[in-house]
RNA sequence: CGAGAAGUAGCGCAGUUGGUAGCGCACUACGUUCGGGACGUAGGGGUCGCGUGUUCGAGUCACGUCUUCUCGACCA
């Protein structure tokens, strides 16, 4: 891959300013941290929420909606919970605003304040938990399995476009269960789903794994995630999967009546991904011509380009075009004809490969009198000559043909830049360039501290099925026994 | 919040020892072009982040202030 691109997907800010990201996909809002999300780039996301949302229903899963404002005192209630989420929180104190009685502008009504605080969601669990003890009673009662697409905000010190934004939407599932076991299922059964998503609909491969005790989310006894690398060879957490026990249900007094007649806590699953993924897109498979985006995700799978000289012929191509793409349509496919006639065919070809249209179509006069049209890849930025006979067959086949493609790319990148490590001299100096090291750990978070605090690199996690390596080793630290090999990276 | 850097046209930038506010792209009009980001001609667009000071005179100097970016701490 091309240095540019290392650099650009490890400096965001140039992603931001050079490709599309900000020309067309987000611009920063005036509010800190930030984005907006325009129409092309959101268009995106309804197309990975309609995908999910497939997912979670043959999962048994349904959308609900919870409000944003949490009491404070629910978000109180779970220890570390709290303790996770309190520093990053924006807090809502009054309700009212007035005119300044000194001058100009308005200022804040000081007799309009809360008795209790409202802290804006930076995740649901108090607030949903605090429901669900309404709703549960009996064993019959579960298993709960819902849903909700929102917005959350966390307060973090330092934002990043798309990676770690103040405001954030994302989808969060919690589930209420009779038993461990099916929690713990349940929990693992939705990590597949994102894992599946990530490979299948975003051509984005993932490690399945476990987080390290350290990594956890708060709250949480067992915290699965999908990690991915971008192409400077960091890691970034796509999506977690929480087991959380009795935790919530502890701090929120949800208990049933279990077939026997006994009081039980319900046992808990959450599990979320966020507009993150819309980062991960960018920086896993863009190229330094522009976003390159897998079909299955393109808001535009084929955009078709005129080439013509006099308005006549473009009359007769853009019928022909028409023609096309309502073939193409047909075949569900989404398809744009670029009929403007005030941009050259160059220009037009540049804008579409930065906004990573998968595949382009070109007629000119040549072709409508061969019965040809050019046909060119996104991934590849390879041209080929294509009859308009059996033309929607050729272009679903290259569709899908882009879709493995960009898969393979990336797969193939992220083989490159896994290696093992068994020297913490060498792991020193190896983790500064990029990518996953597999690494001996003896399972202590001290270790994993240290580790942190000398490289800054992390476990991301302990695979379950990608790289799993359980062999009887050393800790690479520590020097004290380790059984398994874990995945050790720069994170973003 | 700590350490650096930067704020000048929509975007990217230049602006020398203080002396009439500039360039490229974009934009508007007309013409020639059109198979990989066209060219010519003519235009429009600015409280130089904000404030105070020094000076005959400040984009330029001093002090203050705000904002943004990068790197830490925090995190999806």
């Amino acid at each position: 891959m091309a240095k540019e691109v290392t650099n650009r997907a490890e400096n965001y800010s140039q992603w931001y300013n050079d490709l599309v990201v900000k020309a067309d996909l987000a611009e920063q809002s005036a509010v800190r941290g930030c984005m907006v999300i325009k129409p092309y780039g959101y268009a995106i996301w309804e197309k990975m929420q309609s995908v999910l949302d497939a997912k979670f229903k043959k999962s048994g899963v349904q959308n609900a909606y919870f409000p944003l404002f949490i009491p404070k005192s629910f978000f109180s209630r779970e220890a570390e919970h709290v303790a996770g989420f309190a520093k990053e929180c924006a807090v809502v104190t009054h309700h009212r605003l007035m005119n300044d009685p000194n001058g100009k502008g308005v200022v804040v009504d000081p007799e309009a304040k809360l008795e209790e605080e409202l802290i804006v969601r930076p995740t649901s669990e108090t607030i949903i938990w605090s429901t669900y003890k309404n709703w549960i009673t009996s064993w019959r009662d579960l298993p709960i399995l819902c849903n909700q697409w929102c917005n959350v905000v966390r307060w973090e010190m330092r934002t990043r476009l798309f990676l770690r934004t103040a405001e954030f939407l994302w989808q969060e599932g919690h589930t209420a269960h009779a038993t461990s076991e099916e929690a713990s299922a349940k929990a693992y059964e939705m990590v597949q789903v994102y894992a599946d998503f990530a490979r299948n609909t975003m051509a984005l491969p993932v490690v399945v794994g476990h987080k390290s005790p350290n990594e956890r989310f708060a709250g949480a006894l067992d915290t699965l995630t999908i990690e991915a690398m971008m192409q400077d060879g960091k890691a970034l957490q796509a999506g977690t999967s929480h087991f959380l026990g009795q935790n919530f249900a502890k701090s929120f007094d949800v208990q049933y009546t279990n077939k026997e007649g006994k009081q039980e806590y319900v046992w808990a699953t959450s599990w979320g991904v966020s507009t993150r993924l819309m980062g991960a897109l960018i920086m896993a498979h863009g190229d330094d011509n522009g976003l390159v985006l897998p079909p299955a995700l393109a808001p535009i799978q084929v955009v078709m380009v005129p080439i013509f000289k006099t308005a006549e012929e473009h009359e007769a191509i853009l019928d022909k075009m028409y023609e096309i793409k309502k073939e193409l349509e047909a075949a569900g496919h989404s398809v744009k004809v670029d009929d403007r006639d005030t941009l050259r065919p160059g220009f037009k070809f540049a804008e579409w490969e930065l906004k990573g249209v998968p595949v382009r179509v070109a007629i000119g006069p040549r072709d409508l009198a061969n019965g040809t049209v050019e046909l060119a890849r996104r991934d590849t930025l390879t041209k080929q000559s294509a009859s308009v006979e059996g033309l929607a067959d050729t272009i679903d086949a290259l569709l899908q043909d882009i879709q493995q493609n960009i898969y393979a790319k990336a797969m193939s990148f992220r083989d490159a830049n896994v290696r093992k490590c068994d020297s913490w001299e060498e792991f020193k100096t190896e983790i500064t360039k990029g990518g996953f090291l597999l690494c001996h750990w003896d399972g202590t978070a001290e270790t994993e501290q240290k580790i942190k605090d000398e490289t800054k690199a992390t476990i991301r996690c302990i695979p379950v099925d990608s790289y799993v390596c359980e062999e009887e080793g050393v800790d690479i630290y520590s020097g004290k026994p380790s059984k398994q090999r874990v995945i050790f990276a720069i994170s973003y």
